[in-house]
RNA sequence: GGCCCAUUCGUCUAACGGUUAGGACGCAGCCCUCUCAAGGCUGAAAUACGGGUUCGAUUCCCGUAUGGGCUACCA
């Protein structure tokens, strides 16, 4: 997967360097759908710029960050075919990057000890509330002369790192949203590195983005308050700061940030579900961008080839999970047979028909499914007699006069040596007329006799892939049946 | 509370000053039909509100409302 580690992208041929981006998640867990998104509107424009796509694994946080988390990540995205050129790279084993630009920090004057107490920092805020008043940090930090902040910190007192922030409004270029002004007293000299030594979050992303040359951040809206403070530590780093575009959050139905609460809200969540890969990838990839003319259903390649961020909306959009469940049956009645039955096989519990029914089967019920899960049950019903039939179907389609009119037929199939769908409509239509009833009188009962449920297939086709010998027997069964349900 | 963002049918979205406001999901009806789907056709359904700017606002500006985000020694 991934491409080598050159860290400096070839220029394009109009001699502009080739944009690199990254996706960044966090390992808590699965990943979740609005990460998904994140991360193909990531690969996406790095596709369509020809640009390169990095992975990288923002693990600082050693309280909630586990290995196998990360795995869990790794795994999802290639289910999802979200391929990376770079990475993954993990910040937990680049510390000493995150070190050496602190000290330098702190060596420029752009950065400073600062010796508070969670404790006292903790009052402070309480006290600021209880006030009606936005907590800022003091600043107490600011005047501690350097040579006193090294031997305070050379003998062991506890200190963070924050970033001096300077006394003007910032302007972040949003790509999305144009530019969005943020008032110098609105920031504060936040914290970069923690008493114990971990960077935190604001800063690792920036010496990773520096490091990495990363020159586009496509990101989740949640992080647009944050970019100020990005786009000041660029700067005390001495880096080009890159461009932005924020996306808008992907919600519950509640209008709510998307989450377990609101149903299946992580990609392993849709794959156990029966959802294809490239339905949710299309379906993800839709929410916020809308490529031209009205086009819903978008292969990998043209997704590729026309995406923009121009076209990406700002605004949060609403998951539903309908019209996921409509792409996907999209995506089964366009996919090759061989492929689909593969895909319903990794779905499948149990096992499945042999190709040769499993094929013509799938063609039988591949406009009658919307998952995988659901396919891979239709299937299974052609290897197995039903083991119960359903309530509703025998209250309405047998009748007193069913069990003779369907002995009728089972006599007449007992000789037919035609067992092709035409030769079988034929068969049974007569029977119907020589009876003199319509033919829904025996083709009701009978499909219910061969799968247990009265809606499905073309009945004809059904008899025709169960073979002569199957669907004879399921028929005897249903006759004994519902023998048994007059008696008692 | 402060700062920031967003706001077109129920939902996803198109229309980047002039359209009968378009498409898709879902919903309803009709057609097809052995059932259920799929498919085809038709229909109901939206510019949050109030002010400006303009010959003309969905579109630009300002308020209000609503929703969301940020405001950690989390990410």
């Amino acid at each position: 997967m991934s491409r080598g580690r050159l860290l400096t992208s070839p220029p394009l041929s109009d001699g502009t360097p080739a944009p690199r981006v990254r996706f960044a998640p966090s390992p808590t867990g699965s990943l979740h759908v609005g990460s998904v998104r994140t991360a193909l509107d990531n690969l996406l424009f790095a596709r369509r710029e020809k640009g390169v796509f990095i992975l990288r694994i923002e693990d600082t946080d050693v309280e909630r960050s586990k290995a196998e988390l990360s795995e869990q990540i790794l795994s999802s995205m290639k289910w999802m075919g979200l391929d990376y050129d770079e990475g993954p790279f993990y910040q937990s084993r680049r510390y000493d990057l995150y070190r050496a630009a602190a000290e330098r920090l702190l060596a420029e004057g752009k950065a400073y000890r600062a010796f508070e107490t969670p404790d006292e920092i903790d009052r402070e805020r309480k006290k600021a509330e209880a006030e009606g008043r936005a907590y800022r940090y003091s600043g107490a930090g600011r005047d501690i002369s350097p040579e006193e902040s090294e031997r305070r910190a050379h003998a062991g007192e506890r200190h963070v790192v924050r970033l001096k922030m300077p006394a003007e409004t910032i302007i972040v270029q949003d790509l999305i949203r144009g530019p969005v002004e943020f008032p110098a007293d609105a920031l504060d000299d936040f914290v970069l590195v923690r008493s114990d030594g971990h960077p935190l979050y604001h800063f690792s992303v920036c010496v990773d983005d520096t490091e990495m040359k990363i020159t586009h951040v496509i990101r989740g809206d949640d992080h647009l308050a944050n970019t100020p403070k990005h786009v000041a530590l660029f700067r005390a780093l001495g880096a080009p700061v890159p461009q932005f575009a924020h996306l808008g959050m992907i919600l519950g139905t509640d209008r709510k940030k998307l989450s377990k609460r609101h149903g299946a809200a992580s990609v392993e969540e849709w794959r156990d579900a029966g959802i294809l890969p490239e339905a949710l990838f299309n379906y993800l990839a839709l929410l916020g961008w809308a490529p031209g003319g009205d086009r819903e259903i978008l292969s990998r390649e043209e997704m590729e080839k026309e995406f923009s961020l121009d076209h990406v909306g700002a605004s949060p959009s609403v998951f539903d999970p309908e019209k996921l469940l409509w792409m996907n049956a999209q995506y089964i009645a366009r996919m090759p047979g061989e492929e689909l039955l593969a895909r319903a096989a990794a779905a499948a519990t149990q096992e499945l028909p042999p190709r040769g029914v499993a094929l013509p089967a799938i063609e039988l019920h591949r406009p009658r499914v919307r998952t995988t899960i659901e396919l891979a049950r239709a299937l299974r019903s052609y290897g197995q007699d039903p083991q119960e039939y359903d309530a509703d179907g025998l209250r309405k389609q047998v009748r007193p006069e069913t069990p003779a009119q369907l002995e009728k037929l089972v006599a007449r199939y007992e000789t037919q040596t035609d067992w092709s769908a035409g030769a079988l409509e034929t068969a049974l239509r007569e029977t119907a007329e020589s009876i003199g009833v319509g033919a829904g009188k025996l083709i009701h009962p009978v499909r219910l006799a061969l799968t247990g449920v009265t809606v499905g297939a073309p009945l004809f086709d059904v008899l025709a892939l169960l073979g002569k010998e199957t669907s004879l027997r399921r028929l005897k069964r249903f006759l004994n049946a519902i023998a048994r349900e007059v008696r008692t």
